[in-house]
DNA sequence: CGACAGTTTGAACAATCTCAAGCCGCGTGG
DNA sequence: CCACGCGGCTTGAGATTGTTCAAACTGTCG
């Protein structure tokens, strides 16, 4: 039988990177496959946390409630990423597909076992999740203190440099989510989202073909706003 | 020899407690114990990481700075908070002492060794930078979506969980940070901060003796308050 | 081609910030 | 032991950024 894992396209960019080729058999074996359409739930606030997930294609938020419906995203998945460590009992958020996605799901005992059995696979999560922490940190820097152009800026240089990480172009970007997404990421309303998107237009930093396609036309500029400069 | 380890406070509470009894003298002597003043800073943003800390008395602020001086304080650590995993070569904030700190600074390399050592260890550095990322979702939802009042509300029921989890007191919270401090952890001014104690005191919920000690009159009240109930 | 979700634009509003001044409490030194 | 000074805290009034509410537009997908 053919190990599937072998030939992920996702595993150069995923934690599954960090588990040596003779392994990925075991791997493969403590996971299902599993395709998602657009807008499918992969895990909700409160829910018991029975599985862990690995993206291998496609887009996912990830987001919290208040009781009376506000919203904040707090993370977008990408190819690679990985969802779901902790040692909670339940999620602390909910997960959504942005785009079709393919994941990889790991019953958690299974996944556990996998932790004990290899050390360099739990040492690359330690890696990922404490750089997940220092990207948060970020995060809090832009809720916290940032003005509304300097988030948007910082969204767009963020994701540029995301989509460098995976190789794509990083001057046309692909915006997955909508402007009420991107409101609720960067603690907004869609309403000063879309000034903003149209002001940069105006501007001459950036372009938009459609909703969803940015091209950045002036990068410095747009990284020296994203910083306060 | 004795070894110090075996008398820490702070065991209980830290990462330390995942290594068996016998084991601690490796421990002790992968690090140093260090005593700092009030003010001190452990490390500077953009400075090479050089070193972790173990922190096992005293509380210390982590914060972040954009060029033109606004800052963010991600966090508050206190006795058996973990600081300075994750492989990236600079320090991405600058951890200050709000009050003495007593604190074992570990090399990176021998710290390494230490993972290499003790995979229990190493699980248990998984668990809390899972567990601090949950806590950095909570304050993104905190920062992007509530009010001033639903900030301070959240604040305060936080200080008192967590003195409640290191066996202290939960009724009346100690403040070791200044107005500022609280306003740059919650995204507000100092005035905004100082108006919505006077507020809460005013209601009754909450009772203040001098400005750094606060008695939480209505914690029920404060919770709802806190989820914007 | 039609409809609807998502986006853009406009005008009025409000929460929070800014600027300014006074107050309090604590440590210090006379 | 008390007065002094200073950092930090509180209070007030006015300014501002971003929100809210409302309506028109667009482009995408049956």
């Amino acid at each position: 039988m053919v190990d599937p894992c072998s030939f992920c396209e996702a595993r150069l960019f995923s934690v599954c990177g960090a588990v040596a080729e003779p392994d990925l058999a075991r791997l493969a074996e403590a996971s299902t496959v599993l395709d998602l359409d657009k807008g499918a739930t992969l895990v909700s606030e409160g829910d018991p946390s029975t599985h862990l997930f690995n993206l291998t294609a496609g887009a996912v938020k990830i987001y919290k409630l208040l009781p009376d419906g506000r919203r904040q995203i707090v993370g977008f998945l990408s190819m690679g990423d990985f969802l779901g460590v902790g040692r909670r009992a339940k999620y602390g958020f909910t997960a959504e597909a942005l785009t079709p996605v393919r994941l990889c799901r790991f019953p958690r005992a299974k996944f556990t076992r996998l932790l004990d059995e290899f050390p360099l696979f739990e040492r690359e999560l330690l890696c990922r999740a404490s750089s997940e922490l220092s990207a948060a940190q970020d995060q809090m820097l832009l809720l916290g203190r940032k003005t509304a152009r300097e988030r948007i800026a910082s969204f767009l240089i963020g994701l540029s440099r995301r989509a460098g990480r995976l190789g794509e172009p990083t001057g046309a970007v692909q915006l997955p989510m909508t402007r009420t997404d991107i409101a609720d990421y960067l603690g907004l309303t869609t309403e000063t989202v879309s000034r903003i998107f149209t002001d940069l237009k105006r501007q001459g930093r950036i372009g938009l073909a459609g909703a969803s396609q940015v091209t950045l036309l002036d990068r410095p500029g747009l990284a020296a706003m994203a910083e306060g400069g």
